[in-house]
DNA sequence: CCGACTTTTCAGAAATTTCTAAACACTCGG
DNA sequence: CCGAGTGTTTAGAAATTTCTGAAAAGTCGG
């Protein structure tokens, strides 16, 4: 128990879920090394010796992983290597990134009522998804509220 | 406006935003008919034609989203087709579905607890992010209940 | 500025996902 | 039962996504 190989396994079975929830193969597989190494910070390299990954494809992971606002690049401790680490908000974040998609819906389910006439059985299930999404976004910041409250 | 080929156009965009949120491509072309439809249901058959796909894809997206539960088969209504319609509450199924996703993450989230000690900085994030889902997991029902109320 | 070290970029390879076509199976009217 | 009309399955093709390796670019100490 507690031993590195079991960490390794379950850093790996933590990555297949995130793939599952959407995230990129290379990109998952570093969230989890961010989640599970020991240190504060990690560097590039590091990330891609613990996983038998190239230089290229962990660079485009963290690129990504900085984008979504789910890592942070750290002001260089003297060292020439970039370091990275896990944001604070990083799971919080993670959910928010699905409001653009919620958002994608709510305007495509707009369009879509805008396209058909009123009669049209169409236009009343476009209508009844446009107000499930619109429901949706309008419960997520207080949602979030209510988390940044709990563990704040 | 109004025409046939609007529809066409806003069908596939938003069919293209159903593919962003997750699902496949021709599951989701195929959701996409099931709303922009202007019959109460459709069969296999009026899906592959609309799309210009295979009998087979089809066959497959139908399985898939009946699976999910965002469609329904309807008893024959004295043709030898199936005939096919979206369900009530899709909307809220295909949210809902998203919960299997939120599980597994509490699940991998316990498991690295579980591989790490007490002090390790790891199992302090694993913390948070399992204090994260488990929130989310928990808000989820009110959520939806506040739905089916709004919605009727 | 130079040189060692690290990261990024990108074209091509590898792997995975997705679609199709065709054979098979099912259902119903006659 | 048979045959026409539909739906399903599956092996393989096609397309897309993802990863790698090598070269280019950036950074910092000296």
């Amino acid at each position: 128990m507690n031993d590195r190989y079991e960490q390794w396994q379950a850093a790996e079975r933590l990555a297949l879920t995130l793939i599952e929830g959407g995230l990129q193969r290379m990109s998952a597989r570093t969230l989890a090394v961010f989640l599970f190494t020991d240190r504060d910070s990690v560097t590039a390299g590091e990330i891609a010796e613990r996983l038998e990954a190239s230089a290229g494809s962990v660079s485009g992971a963290i690129k990504s992983l900085l984008t979504v606002g789910l890592i942070e690049r750290l002001p260089a401790p003297g060292s020439r290597r970039e370091h990275y680490r896990l944001r604070d908000d990083a799971w919080a974040t993670l959910f928010t990134s699905q409001n653009t998609v919620i958002q994608a819906m709510l305007q495509a389910a707009a369009d879509g009522i805008a396209a058909t006439e009123n009669g049209d059985p169409a236009h009343q299930r476009l209508a009844q998804m446009h107000a499930f999404y619109e429901f949706l976004l309008g419960e997520l910041p207080a949602l979030l509220h209510r988390w940044h409250q709990q563990s704040g």
